[in-house]
DNA sequence: TAATATTGCATAGCATGCTATTCAAGTAGA
DNA sequence: TCTACTTGAATAGCATGCTATGCAATATTA
């Protein structure tokens, strides 16, 4: 009885988010962000100035890992960080011109990608994948 | 014009490969193993004894990964490895019997893991699903 | 066979993620 | 108000993945 790789959803979906990430990072590099920057871009390119719980609270990534992010996404020069009015724990996120000036490429390039990766399925599918993935989302959050 | 993350299959990708990878990971933890040693073991169990160039090339994890982790997989009393008997660059790779011992019990866990990701698919949608994802991946891997 | 190319694996260096912990600053209660 | 709890963010430490390189051993070829 021999475990089928590519019968098994967890390490198909493995596979598929690395390949997702590696042509993501493919198409990017040249606007000088990573992958794993893209969920802060998305919410900041909303609304930016916002505390970093804020900004972890509207993303499904652990507070540590934005915090890392983030500080590299300074020293790239895509963030500044300023005092918040009111509170001295907690500071506002501002994109700097740098980062906005990208925001229609990045959104074109994710676009890319994911055309490219569901270039093999017709609408229904494309609509029916996003639906089976959503269900597995939830499925995997319950507790038990 | 948002960009809806819940509907980028990128973004969703990605959520659910770190949902099964934490699934797993808690499952796992007990029989002394983590997530990403699975595909090494999956081929290991299999078949051992073989070169590192060998379990690479059945497996999509490049070499340099595969190295490291086991190096991990070496210190944690899951792999030894011995000269290769006629190629000095080489070495065979075998499993302990600690190893060997919580395969049965590994496996199990990656298909509780895999039965609750899809719990909420029916048997038709959990094939779809996977032959979607199966599709997914060549488009993602034709070069362009 | 000596020079060159290839190959098997390790290492360096980085990004992304996680859990656990620390630490300073706010808040609340006695 | 003084103590204790909470909260916002940073840090430590680790795993997993990648690309690029290094290095020794093997193979090839001139």
């Amino acid at each position: 009885m021999t475990f089928k790789k590519d019968e098994s959803a967890g390490y198909v979906v493995n596979r598929i988010a690395r390949l997702f990430a590696r042509s993501l990072h493919e198409r990017i590099a040249p606007l000088g962000i990573v992958p794993g920057q893209f969920p802060a871009l998305l919410s900041l390119w909303e609304h930016d100035g916002v505390t970093q719980k804020e900004l972890v609270s509207g993303l499904d990534i652990e507070q540590a890992t934005i915090a890392n992010t983030l500080t590299r996404m300074e020293r790239d020069g895509l963030i500044r960080r300023t005092k918040h009015p009111s509170d001295a724990r907690a500071q506002q996120i501002w994109l700097t011109p740098k980062a906005r000036k990208i925001r229609d490429e990045a959104y074109a390039a994710a676009g890319e990608v994911n055309a490219k990766a569901l270039s093999g399925l017709d609408e229904r599918e494309r609509a029916q994948f996003l639906d089976y993935m959503n269900r597995v989302i939830t499925a995997l959050h319950s507790s038990e």
